[in-house]
DNA sequence: TCAAAAGTGTTATCCTTACACCCATGT
DNA sequence: ACATGGGTGTAAGGATAACACTTTTGA
């Protein structure tokens, strides 16, 4: 008698609201976070998208805009959402994962939904301000896990910029999976029933916030995904309001891509790209001088070759 | 009672032999061509990629290199592979696509596996020699379906490089889901037990050779995927013997791609990114002047940011 | 000697990076 | 007037695209 499977879609919804790029949780006092989660009815659900929706909107209230598709998890061993659904206990849980964007990170209806920061998440990961300050401590847990291992040395080297090696913002998934290789994320000890690492509580919070089952992996592919999607995709524009300033662009940019970027040159390259068009209006409400606000030419994707953004480093 | 769901694993693994792009495929006699695929045992498998590598090789006698997954596709409606399977007649099929890589083109021990040429599946996406022939036919019954739609009109346009369009060679996807849309794909009329476009007829083999349920779709994700990662990462060299000529490289890329190259750009930029050596040996089998023979350098992706090619498109 | 394929030189142009400075508003 | 953020000029250096030519082998 073969096991039961189910599929358990998850979405990461990602905006930027208050300053912070966020991500739509649900959150049950005495848990960790989750993502919107659900099992797929293959009865009902025609496709996965539209089951997806469905159950975004139940669980928070909220219709994300733009959608796609992740990643399949189907590895035994890291815990998987609804592994207990339907009365089968012992049901073996594949993982869909999804992204989703907006704009409007403000109707949240459903209690419990919350938009959290991702930096909660990933501490790691933002290098707005320089060197972020949560790499200290992990920096020594991790050159102690690699120990006298030249590969798993190098490894955690080029992963997190150590030694002078430069920083790859993209990398958020092989970023946290050597952190869960290597006992540092909450979830590794969890998912084999053992205690934790005792590293982990001396580290506290530089090692972000854990979540349910598999979610922090979704969420770090889903951030893996968006900041190499930006380079070669428009994406930006689904998480802006149809009017916006440069500036809020620029500030959307660096917060989903953890870096600072150079004013004049990323004008130079969104002007040369013809993605964005000025609307003649400006915004009053910026505290210094009126910006003029712009639109994205959706018309632009029918002519352009690279319909991506440049994002050129500011060194600082 | 809830639909019992079965997985099925398909295998797109691609090499480059004899001056094709070749994809293995699983002929039987009176069918269409299929991937490598089978169902994923929830009891036995660990992971997909452990369950792929091994029906792959009962299937095949062969053990591709390189492995990705590619996408999961879950609509109703689109025939899926082992709809019967396990006994279960209304099992809902979830379909995983794999994308695998490998220099071996020759190792093919079990009867009906063949590596099959892709331009054979998609001969419109073969402009090594220019615009192909087979849009000419493709065009026509496009225009056709388009009617007075704008919409439909600008779609197809920009996939099929209409009317001074730029051809992009990564919308392989696009391509073929547009020509599904337009009944144009056999599998259309197929998966909808409807007669087929007597266009379909009257344009032959232009359109290609049909696959067995949605192998010809994820057949175009890999290929679309392929031609995208060349770009970013060297996935070229899983394609490469160990030792390669420069000519070798570059008529892989262009095989892959679709697209004739500009040699000399090719070569300088290859040379300014680090990624191979020169050996000091030399090929003397060229049928010219020898060539030197030259290796993939792994260790340079730990120093590297960019780590793809460039693609300098030769105009004609 | 000629066909076939390997391999090299050079220039114009464009893009990227990096430098610093001026402008318009509210308080 | 000054703080705050918006917005611009320009030059050096590197990457790309485009041009054609020389070299070494086998037949």
């Amino acid at each position: 008698m073969s096991q039961r499977i189910v599929i358990g879609l998850s979405a990461v919804v990602a905006a930027v609201a208050d300053g912070e790029a966020r991500v739509l949780t649900v959150r049950t006092p005495g848990q960790p976070a989750a993502l919107p989660f659900g099992p797929f009815d293959p009865e009902a659900g025609r496709t996965f998208e539209i089951a997806l929706r469905t159950f975004v909107s139940a669980q928070t209230g909220f219709n994300p805009g733009y959608v796609e598709q992740l990643y399949t998890f189907g590895d035994k061993g890291r815990d998987a959402p609804l592994a207990a659904v339907d009365g089968a206990q012992a049901a073996r849980v594949i993982s869909v994962g999804y992204l989703g964007l907006t704009a409007r990170a403000d109707t949240v209806a459903q209690a419990g939904a919350t938009w959290s920061a991702i930096t909660g998440f990933f501490p790691w990961e933002n290098w707005r301000d320089g060197r972020p300050a949560a790499l200290a401590g992990i920096e020594a847990a991790l050159r102690n896990w690699a120990g006298a291992s030249a590969a798993r040395l190098s490894r955690v080297r080029l992963l997190f910029a150590l030694d002078e090696a430069p920083w790859n913002d993209e990398r958020v998934l092989e970023r946290y999976e050597l952190l869960y290789e290597a006992g540092l994320a909450q979830e590794a000890a969890r998912d084999r029933g053992e205690t934790p690492d005792p590293a982990i509580a001396l580290l506290g919070p530089a090692l972000g916030e854990p979540m349910i089952s598999d979610h922090r992996r979704i969420l770090a592919t889903a951030l893996s995904r968006l900041r190499g999607k930006l380079r070669y995709r428009p994406v930006i524009f689904e998480m802006m309001p149809d009017a916006f300033t440069l500036s809020a662009l620029q500030k959307a940019v660096e917060l989903v891509a953890g870096v600072p970027l150079h004013k004049q040159n990323f004008r130079r390259a969104l002007e040369r790209s013809g993605l964005v068009e000025g609307l003649g209006r400006l915004d009053q409400e910026t505290g210094g001088r009126p910006a003029e606000l712009f639109r994205f030419r959706r018309e632009s994707l029918a002519s352009r070759s690279a319909p991506g953004l440049s994002l050129p480093l500011l060194r600082d």
